[in-house]
DNA sequence: ATGGCAGTTCTAATCGTTTAGATGAGAAGA
DNA sequence: TCTTCTCATCTAAACGATTAGAACTGCCAT
């Protein structure tokens, strides 16, 4: 059915090398007429090489497994996007799997990728499973965690820094004047979420404010919920930084519904910056990831001979309407 | 380094045919005190078969090709995770590339993924774009158009029953009392847009209301400054029915930041149905796409020798708080 | 003439699995 | 004892591309 690289050979009276060698400006060189009778010759058959033939021979398939915690979630949605520009330019394809939060969905797609003989691992897990690339790793398959890394991880970590987005997130809102500054966490937070906690409960306590921390599951529901009862029982502080931005969409639907004004009422910052966040109503003040640049670390750390070892830039804060700013 | 059948076939004293029909539960029998001897020396060894070398032989890969507009759209998003869930049931894994709405990527992803030799490509493009499958078709390879197909299209289409999605959303509307009723379009629509447009154009020149038609790009930014633009000029109508849920959110967004309250000054469905869109302030007001429906139907029609027939269900109004509903 | 040397091209082994055909060992029937 | 049959297993040929090593052309210098 499909044209194969003998087909043209027959086609243009050489033999399979000389088209090999013609295809990939091969290992030897080829006269000029024969490259033109061969190129001709697979133009009208309309050859397209196989790769997974190529890959059976070569130990390499041009193809990286991505392991998503939720494809759903804007943000890594928005990361999944930025690994695959980074993999584009690599000339690399992408296999994709969403294992929805659960340890045994993770492990699953990695042992699927593995079969795939792909050629590196992408873990972008959320708090929670196992070093799932360990397997990966043994097995002599680069792997890399991006966002968050299990403990113990054997793979290498690419994450930004959240220290400098949650201070500048603090110093902020201490700017509109508030002082009750809580912050939403994940249940069991760990990763760069615990990371950002950590940073604001250091800033918040070492200037004498009192630390309320509040914890909820990371979906918009959970935090909807969780804002309605703190509206409720008259509980809710003047200003909260959300750990992520569904959070932050959940606990401003809820704002919305028991008409507390944002940000009159309730000063919000998140620490996400998806897309959408710009959308929000009112619009999200937001500390915002370098996803792009989280990306191409990444992947150099997978498929380049020498990853890069310069710093990650830090996350940056974007303030619009939510925090009290006008913008 | 990889652990191969052959080392497999080695250490439990037998060839590569024995260990291929256990592994496979294979076209022959094997004898029960074999067959353990097998299993016994592929666990020790952490045999993992070699799913390249098996898609060579067996001319099938177990993958998928899936070409997506922007899985940065949630409504896009969501459809890819319906597609991915079902590729899982058939065990097959799936590629992933963004086109980012553009028909040359489109184009280069078709050729990347053929070459990979996937087993079928599903396209879900935005309006635009040509008829991408086409070459695919032609090379042999089962493809199917989600949501929206070009004319002239090779592939045969999924998509939901819309005109009666919009029938429901337009007489919802006219229940709530209004009788300027708006349909916010797509630059160039085509496809289930049109559809959409189509339905509403009808319902609504026939109720003798005088249809108006607006459009502007599938973004939120897009319509947020449409919405803007005619918050200023005063011809915002009273009711409005977006395309998209993307659309509605910028149109939500605008009417938040100039003050024009929804639902009371401006009544509000849309018609994707994201997760998103309940997570709105207020609450948007959705036709929601059957999107697993559409999912299996299409996968079956790639994968399934024999495809399933039955219509699909169409989409169902989500009444909350945008159009003037409680909820 | 003849050996050597580029410059080309061909032959065939290889990657790891699958599977049809050949082979072998035993049991049952003549 | 000698077929005949059934099971279980082995051998080896695919699948399509890559690429060393062999082989074949001219051409030049001896």
């Amino acid at each position: 059915m499909a044209v194969t690289l003998a087909d043209v050979a027959r086609r243009s009276g050489t033999s399979t090398a000389v088209v090999s060698y013609v295809m990939n400006n091969g290992p030897r060189p080829v006269a000029p007429a024969t490259r033109e009778r061969v190129l001709a010759a697979a133009a009208e058959l309309g050859y397209r090489p196989n790769r997974i033939a190529r890959a059976l021979r070569a130990g390499t398939t041009g193809v990286v497994g991505l392991v998503l915690a939720d494809a759903s979630n804007p943000y890594f949605a928005a990361l999944a996007r930025s690994i695959e520009r980074a993999l584009d330019r690599r000339d690399t394809l992408m296999m994709t799997g969403n294992a929805g939060y659960r340890p045994d969905r993770q492990q699953h797609l990695v042992e699927r990728f593995l079969a795939a003989q792909v050629d590196g691992l992408v873990v972008v897990s959320a708090d929670g499973g196992g070093d799932v690339a360990a397997e990966a790793v043994e097995a002599g398959v680069r792997s890399v965690y991006v966002h968050h890394r299990p403990v113990p991880g054997k793979a290498p970590l690419v994450s930004a820094d959240n220290d400098a987005a949650v201070r500048a997130a603090v110093e902020h809102l201490r700017g509109h004047g508030h002082r009750r500054i809580a912050f939403l966490s994940g249940p069991h937070d760990a990763g760069p979420v615990a990371e950002r906690r950590d940073a604001w409960h250091r800033l918040v306590s070492s200037a004498g404010l009192e630390p309320l921390l509040l914890r909820c599951d990371y979906s918009r529901d959970a935090a909807a919920r969780l804002t309605a009862e703190l509206i409720a029982g008259g509980t809710m502080p003047g200003a909260l930084i959300a750990a992520t931005d569904e959070q932050a969409i959940g606990v401003l639907a809820a704002a919305s519904a028991a008409g507390l004004a944002v940000p009159a009422r309730l000063a919000l910052i998140s620490c996400d910056g998806t897309p959408d966040s710009a959308y929000t109503a009112p619009a999200l003040s937001v500390t915002e990831q370098p996803l792009d640049d989280m990306a191409e670390r990444a992947v150099a750390l997978l498929l380049d001979r020498e990853p890069p070892n310069a710093s990650l830039p830090a996350a940056r804060l974007v303030p619009r309407r939510s925090c009290g700013c006008d913008a």
